[in-house]
DNA sequence: CGAATTTGACCCGCGC
DNA sequence: GCGCGGGTCAAATTCG
């Protein structure tokens, strides 16, 4: 199978350097209703002769930036096709060793959480994984119907925050928690109590996540998926692993206080979304919404406009990459994603 | 005082 | 069949 009929590893970004900084036309920045100090940076930025050379600088950092996006890609797609050779081995010798298997029906391995430490896998109810082992993939069509779906994300959390709140935006209940053989950290058990019917269910062993960008990946991972497991990496424990199963059967908290509309734009609450195209595995940071949600209704209209949406794009961007936690957690979001796609694909 | 959290006990699936 | 370990329950405790 070929890596990229399966994965799309762009990163689109949304970037497109220059077509702000070279157009001619000035921007009418009072149109988008920019602040005063910054309808004068921006101005200047385009009509100034210092800002040429600021310009430049700007144009030669964007263009370090996309060749290392491109090195990224191409490390990427390598990765893909080394996991998919390793995986087509892997399927060889199941096929193999397949009679066997199926003579005796699908291994009654426990899914358990132990499993989840070792090997990253999560299982509830005998349902499928976001990121089970190839070994447990390829058994997955002869095991009964998914019930439900579950996602997993990878989250970075700061190192000192050993609180046991998630901020994913909806109301969970502890109803338990256990220590763990492998994992020192204890493992809470969370239902979702924001509907009584809700059969939302998670459980952890790290904190919240604080950066805002990773929280609204996260947002978007989950928010129509009922059961979470959040925990922190084994090898890692800064990283927050966050599994989701199923589906609330409530629209998200912040959906349906600001209009009841459809639970499946759970991004609407999210100014700064990550997107992933239902048909693969592309990811599309829209990073124009950077407001955060209290303040986005006023000022979403405002950067509606093409050469603001730009200007913004640029700044972030330039920002994010710059950023080693927002790359580690943009990496760590696609890896889960990747891991997620493939179960669906198999 | 009600809600949320804690925590020990119990249940159940799986490996040996 | 037994023991281990994860998941859940529910009484006790804490918190606002």
């Amino acid at each position: 199978m070929d890596s990229s009929s399966w994965v799309d590893t762009s990163l689109d970004l949304n970037i497109n350097p220059l077509r702000v900084i070279k157009s001619d036309a000035p921007v009418d920045a009072e149109r988008f209703g920019m602040p005063r100090k910054m309808k004068t940076t921006f101005l200047d930025f385009q009509t100034k002769p210092s800002a040429k050379k600021e310009t430049g600088a700007l144009e030669e950092e964007l263009n370090r930036v996309s060749e290392e996006n491109r090195k990224l890609t191409e490390m990427l797609t390598v990765m893909c096709e080394n996991y998919n050779a390793l995986r087509n081995q892997l399927m060889d010798c199941m096929s193999k060793n397949g009679e066997k298997e199926l003579l005796h029906g699908p291994s009654k391995k426990r899914k358990s959480a132990g499993s989840i430490n070792n090997d990253n896998n999560i299982a509830v109810n005998g349902n499928s994984e976001s990121s089970s082992t190839d070994e447990e993939l390829s058994k997955k069509p002869r095991e009964e119907v998914i019930k439900a779906k579950i996602c997993r994300a990878y989250v970075r959390t700061e190192a000192g925050d050993t609180s046991l709140i998630v901020k994913d935006g909806y109301q969970w209940r502890k109803y338990g928690q256990k220590v763990t053989r492998d994992n020192p950290s204890p493992r809470a058990y969370f239902k979702c109590s924001f509907a009584p019917s809700c059969p939302v269910k998670k459980k952890f062993q790290l904190s919240s996540v604080e950066v805002k960008w990773l929280r609204r990946m996260l947002r978007f991972f989950c928010s129509h998926l009922c059961l979470v497991q959040v925990q922190r990496s084994i090898d890692d424990q800064s990283v927050l692993v966050a599994t989701y199963e199923g589906e609330h059967n409530h629209p998200h908290p912040s959906m349906e206080a600001a209009s009841g509309s459809s639970r499946g734009l759970p991004l609407g609450s999210a100014p700064c979304s990550a997107s992933l195209a239902s048909s693969g595995p592309a990811i599309t940071l829209d990073l124009t919404k950077s407001k955060s949600s209290n303040d986005a209704k006023s000022s979403k209209p405002k950067t509606d406009a093409p050469e603001v949406r730009q200007f913004l794009v640029e700044q972030m961007a330039s920002s994010l990459t710059k950023d080693p936690n927002f790359t580690a957690a943009l990496a760590a979001a696609i890896s889960g994603r990747m891991l997620l796609q493939n179960h669906t694909k198999w």
